[in-house]
DNA sequence: TGAACCATGTAAATAGTTACATGATTAA
DNA sequence: TTAATCATGTAACTATTTACATGGTTCA
C-alpha cells in the first residue's frame, strides 16, 4: 500500500501531471519506490476519487492534455497517519541470492560474468548517490530537520548500494579463489 | 519469474509435498524467497503442467491426501538455464526509506519508536543468521565449492542485515541528537 | 505532411495477498 | 465424538508489468 502514499509525497513536493510523476518516479523518488506510468494514472484516478487529490482548473480539461493534481486536506492527513502507523519489514526477496542457491544445487554453472555485471551496475548507482549526497549535502553546513530526513534516506541508498558491492567483490573473489571461506566480519554491538 | 525457480530448488533438495514446501519456504529459502501455501499450490499444478514436476505415485490420490512432487529432467534443465540467464537488479523498493522521505514533506512527526522497533527486528534477525552461520559453516573446515555458494548466500543476508542495524542506529542517533548531519563512510575502491 | 515527441489512457497478463472451504488423521 | 491438526485447494482481491491505442503539438 505504498504507491498511494508515494504520489502523494510528490505531489506534496509539486503538483504535477501524471507524466511529470512519471519523469520524477525515474529519479528521486523512484529510487526508492519505482512506478510505471500505467500504475500512476490509475492510482491518480483512485486518490482524486478518494477525495485526496484533485486536478487543478484548466481550460481545455481534453484527452491529451496535460492535468496537473494538487494534494487536498484529506490527502495530507492521510500521508501524515501513514508516515508513523507501523508496518513491519519486508523479507528479503532476491532473485540473485535465490539463483546463487539454486546454482548450488544444480551443480554450480559458472555465474561469474552475472556477477560482474552486477557488480558494475551497483557501482555505477553507488556513485550516482554519491554525487547526489557531493551536490544537496555538503558537509559543514547548516540544515533543516527536514534536510537532515532527506539526508538519511540518502545515506540509506549509499550504504545499499555499498553492501552490495562489498558483497559481490568478496563473493567474486570466494569462488575464485577459493581460500577457508567467505570472510567473516563481526556483528555490530549496540552504542 | 523467481517462485518457479525457488520451487524447483527446493524440490531438487528434497522431494516435498505442498504443506511441506510452505514450512520450509517459512525457513531456508523462504529468507531469501516467501511464498504462501496458495501461491505455492498454485505455481505446483503449472509446474505439473509444463512437465517440470511431477506427483510421486501414491496409493489413494485424494483430497486432503498428501502428495509428494519430485523434479523432472526438464525441470533441472530449466533451473539450469535459469541460473546464468542475465537479469538487472530491482530497484530499491523499501516502504521505511518511503516513509522517512514523506516525513520530510509533511513535517517529520516522530518516527522514532517505529525505527526502534525495525532495529530490533532486524537486529533478531541478524542473530539468527550468526547463529545458522555458526552452525553450518563453522571456521577452519574443508568445504564444497556447493556450501561456498550456500555460505556466501548467508553472508549476503547476514551483511544486509548488519547494514540494516547499523544504519538504523545511526539514523536515531542522527535524528536525537543532531550534530552536523549523517557520519559519513568512504566508499570501497575496488581492487 | 509527416516524423518526433508530449500526454493520457485501455487491456490483458502475471504475481502476490487475504479469506475461506473441505476432507483426512489423530489424540483427548 | 469432537477438537486440533494436517493437507490441499478455490475465490476474490490487490499490485505490478507489458503491450497497445489515441489524440495533441512542434518543427523540419
Amino acid at each position: 500500500m505504498s504507491l498511494p502514499h508515494a504520489i502523494l509525497t510528490a505531489l506534496l513536493e509539486k503538483p504535477s501531471s501524471g507524466l511529470e510523476l512519471t519523469r520524477r518516479f525515474d529519479r528521486s523518488i523512484g529510487y526508492f519506490w519505482s512506478a510505471t506510468h500505467q500504475q500512476i494514472y490509475r492510482e491518480l484516478g483512485k486518490l482524486e476519487q478518494a477525495g485526496h487529490i484533485r486536478a487543478l482548473p484548466s481550460d481545455q480539461p481534453a484527452r491529451g492534455q496535460k492535468k496537473d493534481y494538487e494534494v487536498l486536506p484529506a490527502g495530507l492527513q492521510e500521508l501524515t497517519s501513514w508516515v508513523t502507523r507501523p508496518e513491519d519489514p519486508r523479507q528479503i526477496r532476491d532473485p540473485l541470492l535465490l539463483r546463487l542457491r539454486a546454482a548450488a544445487v544444480v551443480g554450480g554453472p559458472d555465474m561469474e560474468a552475472e556477477l560482474v555485471r552486477h557488480l558494475e551496475l551497483h557501482r555505477a548507482q553507488l556513485e550516482d548517490y554519491l554525487a547526489f549526497e557531493q551536490r544537496d549535502f555538503p558537509p559543514g553546513r547548516r540544515i533543516t530537520r527536514q534536510d537532515r530526513l532527506r539526508h538519511v534516506v540518502l545515506r540509506g541508498g549509499i550504504e545499499l548500494e555499498t553492501f552490495w558491492t562489498k558483497w559481490l567483490t568478496d563473493t567474486l573473489a570466494e569462488l575464485r579463489d577459493p581460500e577457508d571461506g567467505p570472510t567473516r566480519h563481526a556483528a555490530p554491538d549496540g552504542p
